[in-house]
DNA sequence: AGAGGCTTGTGACCGCATTCTCAAACTCTA
DNA sequence: TAGAGTTTGAGAATGCGGTCACAAGCCTCT
């Protein structure tokens, strides 16, 4: 097995498994096996194997993995050994509620900095931070080392921020403003968008109803079918 | 081409060609070229052709596509020639977030109403809507006709919170608890994992800064160039 | 110590998604 | 109306990810 290759599908699963693991830790349990993991985390067990297969041969025949070194070898291949600063950019509804979001420091992730263009936010204190100005990010990245970029602005605003964060060195971006932005190459850049999340259960709710109603015109004979395409 | 068979990858795309075609009409433009969309949405016009490919053939050839008619194609495809009402269970931080955001509205998705397990939040206001007890759950579901539950609870909640949503007859969960939740299989189900983003972004940050160190010791023994584009 | 029972790791296969490519179809101009 | 220039739509090719299946390896029990 080749030693620098993670499929970018398996990287996505790992948070997933580390989370399920940690999670045994707090039950007391100290190994587990593909199957108990893939149930946690809710993949098949196949996959678990694959995926785990990547990182190394960490587990043990006829018994399964060692919970606490699965976690250290997953960790490490995460890089949350270290601790990673961000900005959040835009400081609005989102904005406010990443702040205050519990999730991030768990994971070594921490909330270095809240920027917003708008200054009357200025100085407002969110926590235990006081939001600073979007002019100053540059100076605000260089200082407290900050590696991940945060955009919660509103959709027009969003290609600026990110363009900004770019320019002080950022290169990693999370983008939560309903707009697409572009980025160099070598800067990751992964999206949350929760309207589109909607629109897709929404797709697959009015198919649900269609496949409903065409099943039960099948079988009533009474009304046809809607929708017939020209 | 098949009548019914639209891939789930293209299903994820089509709220993004949406979204520009509506900024394109803002723009005053009238037709498109699936290169034009493609840009706009950040990918390629092979895929645009193919994607749209799915719903008809709604494009003419040396011209481009009608933006409107593919708006109304689209949005007829996606289901959101009605609105959709949808619940929030769970108002923390996250949860009112959302419950102020006006994102939702815009594609016609109407919070109908907010609940929570916390009686000390009950009958809270929040914009609009005053908080309900989480045991109204179903009646609320029933009487408002709520379609998408969204389970903002933490991550110990959320799978009583999907089960109870389930049990009250709602068919799609947008899932935003740090936690995997399982569901019968006639019930969609999609997750949006703020921290397990983060991760990711951490590992490919961290392969960075591992494949620059690397290159820096085989080339030269001091210093190493700033920024090489590789 | 040997047998039997588990569980991993991985090669092989399959299917879906993306990309490539080009004929068909349209517009515009002269 | 003919010819040049565009652009779609879809068949073919490619690649990636998921699943299957099983040999290899480990543990326990007798």
């Amino acid at each position: 097995m080749r030693e620098r290759a993670i499929p970018e599908a398996t990287v996505a699963r790992l948070p997933l498994y580390l989370r399920s693991l940690a999670e045994m830790t707090d039950r007391g349990m100290h190994t587990v096996s593909s199957e108990g993991l893939a149930d946690a985390a809710g993949v098949n067990s196949a996959k678990v194997r694959k995926d785990l297969s990547y990182l190394g041969s960490y587990g043990t025949r006829g018994v399964g993995y060692d919970i606490e070194y699965l976690i250290y070898q997953i960790s490490r291949e995460l890089g949350l050994t270290q601790d990673w600063n961000c900005v959040i950019v835009g400081v609005g509804n989102l904005g406010h509620a990443l702040a205050n979001y519990r999730g991030f420091s768990a994971r070594g992730f921490r909330v270095a900095a809240l920027v917003d263009a708008d200054e009357r936010k200025v100085g407002e204190r969110v926590g235990e931070l006081a939001i600073e100005d979007f002019e100053d990010l540059e100076r605000i990245v260089k200082e407290r080392q900050v590696s991940i970029g945060i955009v919660a602005t509103p959709a027009v605003a969003a290609q600026d921020a990110a363009d900004r964060l770019v320019s002080a060195g950022v290169k990693s971006i999370l983008n939560f403003a309903p707009a697409v932005i572009t980025v160099p190459d070598d800067v990751s850049l992964r999206k949350v968008d929760l309207s589109i999340e909607l629109q897709i259960l929404s797709f697959y709710e009015q198919r649900k109803a269609a496949l409903e109603s065409l099943r039960r015109g099948k079988r009533l004979t009474a009304s046809a079918a809607k929708s017939t395409r020209p």
